[in-house]
RNA sequence: GCCACGGUAGCUCAGUCGGUAGAGCAGAGGACUGAAAAUCCUCGUGUCGACGGUUCGAUUCCGCCCUGUGGCA
């Protein structure tokens, strides 16, 4: 049988040595499933792992693009799709190993995504018109030509109505209603899908530490050298939390304390938005860790899991 | 010591020409099919600094006190 293990949870939790940890034991590669940890040159604000705490195990889609380059769940689908394969058939497990709740749900449950591109000329566009008549003019425009998508999205998401507008206007195709969509199953990969998680202060009480040893390890020398080398601050990789808010520093927005606290809030925000994805996934299996009781009691359970999907 | 301006939701503040108050941020929950660490939705009762006075009624006016900031001494 072809093994598949995935390791999600929200920012913080430990995933990345449970990853490891099981990569060393049966013979694993990691497959990342973060969308910020594709970029090159991004390390500190990302808390990509180092070369010496990947212990020798191979990382895949880590360090990928250029910052300022764009990528998308679908370039993810496709990535992670043929790495399962190529290690697969090498007989070694392929762990994925990630936070982003809409690419590894994508993945697992075999999305298919329309076939319009995204355009970032028409997103720009767009964007002018939004901002020049407003959101409704867009709204109103969406519901004219996809009725059905203009009905579950909010008028004020600009992001989905301009999609939409996308895939209508320069596709010609419409986006399927989420019901006729989502199946909420593992449809394209037997996996053991396990997902990390800790008692809400205790992850609160390690994104701010992880957060305060980021301004000490510099993330403010990598945002710094980032905007030197031209990377736009509206650029994609410039969206990530502990990037924006950095430069808003840089540029005398806010002060160095401000930025932290929010780089902190807007943290664990993320942990709590991936949590809800995740909640949604039947097929995953929670691990809790509790970092009184250390930390083998996590492998242990995940052990478990493991055994109990494949023996 | 004097003068000025403040003291209102966890934080920053708005407001009430007297009828017990509302935004942003934070927090909680949720959505999500080619930007997803993005984007968006829902949720706001708090001795309106303390004590007195005027008033049918004061957070709002008056007095006094406490306290913060700035200025003058």
């Amino acid at each position: 049988m072809n093994r598949l293990v995935v390791i999600a949870g929200p920012t913080a939790v430990g995933k990345t040595r449970l990853g490891i940890d099981i990569a060393l034991q049966c013979g694993g590669e990691i497959i990342s499933g973060d969308s910020m940890l594709v970029y090159r040159g991004m390390d500190i604000g990302t808390a990509k792992p180092s070369l010496a705490e990947r212990k020798g195990v191979p990382h895949h889609l880590i360090d990928i693009i250029e910052p300022g380059a764009t990528f998308s769940a679908v370039d993810f689908q496709q990535a992670a799709e043929k790495l399962i394969f190529d290690i697969q058939t090498r007989g070694k497990t392929p762990i994925i190993v990630g936070g982003t709740g809409l690419y590894l749900k994508a993945l697992l449950e075999g999305y298919t995504f329309v076939a319009a591109e995204s355009n970032e000329a028409y997103r720009n566009e767009m964007e002018g018109v939004a901002e020049e008549k407003g959101l409704q003019y867009l709204y109103d425009r969406l519901q004219r030509i996809d009725p059905v998508a203009a009905e579950r999205i909010h008028p004020n998401n600009v992001r989905r109505v301009i999609r939409a507008l996308e895939v209508a206007e320069l596709g010609g195709e419409t986006i399927p209603p989420t019901q006729v969509l989502a199946s909420n199953q593992l449809l394209r990969y037997d996996a053991t899908v396990v997902g990390i998680t800790l008692e809400r202060a205790l992850l609160h009480q390690r994104i701010n530490a992880r957060v305060d040893s980021m301004v000490k390890d510099g993330v403010l020398a990598e945002v710094e050298g980032l905007l030197r080398r031209g990377i736009a601050r509206d650029s994609q990789c410039m969206q990530g939390i502990g990037y924006k808010e950095f430069v808003a520093h840089l540029e005398g927005e806010c002060s160095l304390a401000e930025a932290v606290e929010s780089v902190k809030a807007h943290t664990r925000q993320f942990a709590k938005r991936q949590w809800t994805w995740f909640k949604k996934m039947p097929y995953l299996h929670w691990l809790e860790y509790q970092p009184d009781k250390g930390y083998a009691p996590l492998l242990e359970s995940f052990y478990q899991t493991f055994a109990g999907k494949y023996s």
